[in-house]
DNA sequence: TTATGAGATGATGAAACCATCATATGGTCC
DNA sequence: GGACCATATGATGGTTTCATCATCTCATAA
């Protein structure tokens, strides 16, 4: 916890991305930030995304380990929120990001092939 | 190079955070954010961060291989760029989050010590 | 052409992350 | 309290990333 929050802020940062460098991980923040409040519980998560039980509590642990999300129980139900509005907006940016540099490399790609 | 370009949307932003994922990459950036016209040699690099100019290379090649950078040479010097300004946004809203986060974890740690 | 400066690449062992299965824990109902 | 559902955690081998040293490549000057 104290190791977590101490440090330079590019280290925290590093951490921060670490955190985001996992498909299902960012599948499930893109899932959260789509839905109603940003919240969803584990077994709607489980039906968008369909891997295992085990395998999508382990991804879930990890976004909490670094504050990504927050997870709230409910009876049997487990509901997770996006912790901070700023994760979605970090997914937007790096879809256009994304988005661009993808497009210059099919252009690329696209005149290479006309090359040939 | 196709094997990056294809495939869904949130398996590519996942790669591209494993690209930022390292505190040397993110104070590249940084620096190169920081940096008129976004762009800085690799001396100038070398300079600000101090670590082994074998050691930034390797860095600089992951960052190149994730189309984050772009670099130039000239004679011998080779100027790196920011190869988009959504970087740039991309860690300044890490930072408004991280910010934000580590603020509240803060907040708890002083109650817990306030406790004590 | 050789020497030198700047920067990149190759190689390798250690550390961290991932995939996956087994098991544990929290909650509800009968 | 036991059975069942929902979810989390533990364990382990495989894969990837990291740290670091050695070496190579590009460019320039003499």
């Amino acid at each position: 916890m104290l190791s977590e929050i101490e440090g330079p802020l590019y280290e925290i940062k590093a951490d921060l991305f670490k955190g985001l460098a996992h498909p299902v991980r960012i599948r499930v923040l893109e899932i959260l930030s789509a839905s109603p409040d940003h919240s969803c519980t584990v077994g709607e998560l489980l039906g968008e995304i369909g891997i295992e039980a085990s395998h999508l509590s382990q991804h879930l642990a990890t976004l909490r380990r670094h504050r990504v999300v927050t997870s709230e129980r409910t009876g049997s139900a487990v509901t997770y929120s996006l912790a901070h509005p700023k994760i979605a907006e970090l997914l937007a940016i790096a879809r256009v990001f994304l988005r661009d540099t993808l497009a210059g490399a099919r252009a690329l790609l696209d005149e290479v092939d006309a090359r040939a």
